[in-house]
DNA sequence: CCGAATCTGGACTATTATGGTCGGGTTTAA
DNA sequence: TTAAACCCGACCATAATAGTCCAGATTCGG
């Protein structure tokens, strides 16, 4: 719980090691699976749905951490509480529920601190 | 991915419960989980957690998130990096990781957001 | 003090998410 | 022009999660 998926992982190293090889530079996915000893295919995967995101063609240095989780979960973000994940409709205990809206204000300072760090920071 | 878990939630639906009913009150498992519509045997096992870790018997104004969630879980901390939470041993990449250090610094920001909110302020 | 309600805690099942694989067709670049 | 790399959907294995069942211990109200 509360750890990023290999995906989210492979994807940030992957995004970090073309940042750091500078602009010029070309990878491929297989060079970049060979050098971390990540598989093949999911790194494919998850570099289809950066580059489908535009998440390849920014600038790292404002390149944030959150951008990149967001186009690999598919979510609109990370959100914490399931009733708000899912529809609420399917919450059983929607209309009981006491702790929804305190944790919507932590959910926001968390996903302040995914914002906060860029790929141009990590390199 | 990054939700807390229905334990989490139970768990925190049940600590806001009894805060919110002052200190003289007696609540039982059972009258909670039927309150909230939560399964009994679920919130009777995460309860059991919490009261062996003394969360319940704290001041709710001094009682973090942080502290159910690490009660509820087991683990010491939430971890972000999965390389961190097993043994480095066993990552395969663990000497070609390059993104390990600058999300330890994201973790302890992630840390101090759940250190940050308390069950007094959700009542 | 007794019985009902509640708690304890292990075992078990169901469901889901994750991580990874396979393979066939397409594109790209030397 | 052909080998390497890519695209992409389908598929599978494993593990985590959520929930259930149950039998024995405990507690509490009367």
């Amino acid at each position: 719980m509360f750890q990023l998926s290999k995906k989210v992982e492979y994807g940030l190293i992957a995004i970090r090691h073309m940042a750091a090889g500078g602009p010029g530079q070309i990878h491929t996915a297989k060079e970049i699976a060979d050098r971390y000893h990540i598989p093949y295919e999911l790194l494919a995967k998850v570099m289809q749905k950066l580059a489908k995101n535009y998440i390849l063609a920014r600038n790292p240095a404002e390149l944030k951490v959150a951008a990149i989780i967001n186009a690999i979960e598919g979510k609109p973000n990370v959100t914490i509480i399931q009733c708000e994940a899912e529809s609420p409709e399917n919450c059983i205990i929607h209309d009981t529920c006491t702790i929804k809206n305190p944790l919507v204000k932590l959910q926001l300072n968390i996903n302040r601190v995914f914002e906060d760090l860029s790929i141009g920071e990590m390199v």
